[in-house]
DNA sequence: TTGTACGCGTTATCAT
DNA sequence: ATGATAACGCGTACAA
């Protein structure tokens, strides 16, 4: 056989361009056009169809990416796959295919180096595009990305500022929105475990709720405020301090879907009940909080259409790369979900002032 | 300024290794050679650096890859970004970033076309190794990747026979011990919500179902067995049948976390309670199970060792291409998490054989 | 050690 | 519509 020959790597060598062109008798651009949909002349394309098929060529998107500086791929970077973020890759991932690329997946460690890493490996390897979770310590090879035309499309998080896209949701309406449903059951201790409070997306959850206690002109207690940085076991201490107030919250409200699971954790242990014991909100609806005991009050984010908006954002600035626009910021609103985790409190002001 | 062009494609062009070697007055060899790490006489590496700085020069791994026939690039290919595949990718993620590997990540939907679009894809980018859930309906292009010498190593489910590697767990041996921890709590009447019991996993699964009562002497009876293909929905209608039979089951075996899913919606919107009503052990281990309530008792997955067996097998395949050994299945253990979702039941037999 | 020059597989341009 | 040929950016023999 001198079909297929072994390269020194131990792989099979692939069948070329050239070889098609030869085995049917045409010119390697005539191949190169029917390739890429080009009319070409009838007993030409049945010969050159039967050399592919007889050699088993296969394009080398490689090849062409170098040619036409265009990969066909898209950097994906983001801090871990958690019920948030897999959803959200799902869809992007499935909205790709239908536009011919794919994701380069990373999953950083929230760490400088990591993320410098990936972005050395976007970069050398021209992604298209880049969709990570934002930061707010901005690489400077984001910087070099966008420097050289390549679109950037933060999600879920990041001050604004950089010349980046960006696909947020309402957090801190919806953090206000979530917590007057505690106040309006008549809840006014209420603690809240946030992410990290430097972030823009930790500071508006946050926010949300503070406006939503000044707004009754309820003070902000301090014991009641506890930075869990998103991390579920942060959120499982910071419960325990929580419940050993002199005068523990009747309410809390979880900025996110791992410290709700930190805080279900320890009330569990400590044979606690929601929302008997306490009540409970949490941002981020996942399968959990359809299920547990009464079900969680939860503020769902729209996963699906931030990745439908990410798709149609990349699309656009791939199309007109060259004429730039200034970045967008598309906020998109959440669901506020009521489920059984809240309890209606009769408290003595509302007796009063009823 | 001189040092950047624009594209035609609106992108600004990237230095070259020929640009460099200009400006450092050196020969390209050299430049090279200094960037693959190789000894370069000490004025020269100043000179070099220099230039690099001062260009932004930025290797170029596409025009490398075509050169070494080597992309760094991994395909990955999963039905979903479920809980158990989300982990298994963060895992081989961050793996792979250890090696200087990305991931090319893809989700099918389960049908033939879905999976050829990306296996397309897959090949002609041209990617080092193939990671996928294993399929029985075999594609043509996973035996022309393996022809060319390509790994492609399966995970999760998969006849045996194809000459690829397999990372599995054994289900059989978990699902009987599963299984035979209910009939030791007293069971006799258990259903089984199964996986497609055409899939090698889906099969396994319930053949220790199977197996484990008939060891008892319990004839396994066919109302108790429900196909639910591994869906949440199918699952939700398959519960309520069960609770339909003139002698429901006392116990339920539930082959995947989706599936529990759906007969714990089922039981709850029933006003049913595991496991005062009736016993459930699932397959698959995740935080849901850990707060459900009681808590429910699981066959949790190795995913950490199954992200790192892949990755080591994957290095092996990839250093010693050529010499193809004949293909591993290794099989991996599963720990069942004892919780609260089983009761003991004194049957008559029970106490008559005391 | 360094420089030169060719090849990797495509696409695109220019005549024909 | 087709054929010949020049890029694209890098790695690497080979010669110096």
């Amino acid at each position: 056989m001198s079909d297929s020959d072994d390269t020194e790597s131990g792989r099979r060598r692939h069948a070329t361009i050239v070889e098609v062109a030869d085995r049917a008798g045409v010119a390697i651009g005539t191949v190169s056009r029917y390739l890429n949909g080009h009319p070409v002349r009838r007993g030409n394309r049945e010969q050159i169809e039967q050399a592919i098929g007889q050699l088993g060529y296969r394009r080398n998107a490689i090849a062409a990416a170098m040619k036409a500086d265009l990969t066909n791929t898209v950097g994906f970077m983001v801090p871990s796959l958690s019920e948030f973020h897999a959803p959200v890759l799902e869809h992007l991932s499935r909205a790709m295919r239908r536009v011919g690329r794919a994701l380069l997946t990373y999953c950083h460690d929230a760490n400088p180096a990591s993320i410098a890493d990936a972005l050395d490996f976007f970069v050398t390897h021209r992604v298209d595009c880049l969709i990570m979770d934002g930061r707010n310590d901005v690489d400077e090879r984001i910087l070099e990305l966008i420097g050289n035309g390549t679109p950037v499309i933060f999600y879920d998080n990041g001050w604004p500022g950089l010349p980046v896209d960006r696909v947020l949701v309402e957090n801190r309406a919806a953090s206000f929105r979530a917590v007057t449903h505690l106040l309006d059951i008549g809840h006014s201790r209420i603690a809240v475990l946030t992410g990290n409070i430097g972030d823009w997306t930790g500071g508006e959850r946050f926010e949300g709720y503070r406006q939503a206690l000044l707004g009754r002109g309820i003070e902000i207690n301090p014991d009641y405020v506890l930075d869990s940085h998103w991390y579920e076991t942060e959120a499982y201490s910071g419960m325990l301090r929580l419940l050993s107030l002199p005068e523990p919250p009747t309410a809390l409200y979880c900025c996110n879907y791992n410290m709700a699971v930190g805080a279900l954790r320890l009330l569990r242990e400590h044979g606690l009940k929601v929302p008997d014991d306490i009540s409970l909100v949490s941002f981020d609806d996942v399968p959990l909080f359809q299920l547990h005991d009464t079900g969680i009050t939860a503020v769902a984010q729209p996963v699906a259409k931030i990745a439908e908006t990410i798709t149609s954002i990349m699309a656009s600035r791939l199309s007109d790369r060259g004429l730039s626009h200034a970045p967008h910021t598309i906020t998109l609103n959440c669901d506020i979900i009521l489920r059984g985790s809240t309890r209606r409190l009769i408290t003595p002001q509302a007796l009063g002032s009823r």
